[in-house]
DNA sequence: GAGGTAAATTGACCATGGTCAATTACATAC
DNA sequence: GTATGTAATTGACCATGGTCAATTTACCTC
């Protein structure tokens, strides 16, 4: 159960590694990083990088997770929707982020379960933190007679990102050729899971 | 645009690669299936199998497909649900079938858009299939007044749709040592969905 | 039944993610 | 400083899905 500090050099080696493969993927988008570039431009070995994170998923939700947590620090300082569709309004940057690759929605779905244990993970972290916010929205929402008070915030919430998942998934299947957006999409059914009965 | 009818020869090493497959998927399950082994019993090289289906999804898309279609004859033939837990209990062997394995669901998952053209491929005609029989459930239902109308029969059976998905997805992230299952998991949210409206 | 043509199949080859026994670098005790 | 144990790294090797130019097979026409 002992386990000693990480040493600098090994700090130094996933900060590198990270540096490097958030570089090729601000360049060339999620989709077209592959190990071996990753490894030969951090100049170490396949080995490590597989030492460092549990796959080539791992990986890519370090880099996801930030940028996942910089979107949820925007929609945050926001603070409370006035509307359900201030709520869409809030969730399209996020929403449009994952549209842009399929990898990103991917690496997500994977990690997104987990509301329980292991905070460890980033990407896991990053999915108690959004359904919290979600939560803390819809409660405010609720005392202020904006949402269906039937049901719990919490509960809601989960179905937020339930939407969320499901017109991403569709986006992904479809030749959006058309101006429609995920978030778009998302809309009606906002309207018809939030809005107060009668 | 003219192209010849197939021959029998490749029909019948079709239904061979599909015979091998089923059987691998039956004994060993679907996430245990390895291209060379198919192509290895089925006595074919490599490149006919990808001549056949796009991809190894895609051959998996097929058998995946036909047990779906299967659930969905079971559903069909139970008539239209009495009540909300009613559709609970009609979802719950498609549930249990996709919750066996991962792969089935990542394939259902890729597949699942497309709820427009492109109906020749297995999976999308199910799911479109599933979506329309969701729908004729939900407008009966509405008419007897169990679940809400203030919304249309579709964009609830999309709904549906989205949750299923929803408690899958979580299923798979967490250790179901508990006796949860994806059906029970899914109550409160189609209730929520479905609810009438006072 | 010869020749031509398109369908069907082949299998060597490639791309890519991932493994692990062996090796090197580091820290700590003496 | 030297020994010793552990952390960190290495890179040859493997597993597996997928490609495609070349080859074989079936069909059609005269």
């Amino acid at each position: 159960m002992k386990s000693r500090a990480p040493q600098q050099r090994r700090l130094q080696t996933r900060a590198k590694l990270l540096e490097v493969a958030g570089q090729i993927v601000t360049t060339q988008g999620y989709s077209a990083l592959r190990v071996d570039e990753v490894v030969e431009q951090a100049g170490v070995a396949k080995g490590t990088l597989f030492s460092h994170f549990k796959d080539k998923d791992g990986l890519l939700a370090v880099l996801i997770g930030a940028q996942v947590m910089g979107h949820l620090d925007q929609m945050e300082a926001q603070g409370v929707p006035h509307s359900i569709e201030d709520i869409t309004r809030r969730l399209e940057p996020l929403l449009s982020f994952i549209a842009t690759d399929r990898v990103i929605f991917d690496v997500l779905l994977r990690y997104s379960g987990s509301t329980g244990a292991k905070v460890d993970e980033v990407i896991t972290a990053g999915f108690i933190r959004q359904i919290t916010l979600f939560a803390s929205w819809l409660s405010e929402m609720q005392q202020m007679g904006l949402v269906r008070t039937d049901t719990s915030a919490e509960l809601l919430a989960e179905g937020i990102q339930a939407f969320l998942n499901h017109v991403l998934a569709l986006w992904f299947c479809m030749e959006h050729s058309n101006e429609e957006t995920p978030a778009t999409a998302l809309e009606p059914f906002l309207q018809t899971w939030l809005r107060p009965v009668n």
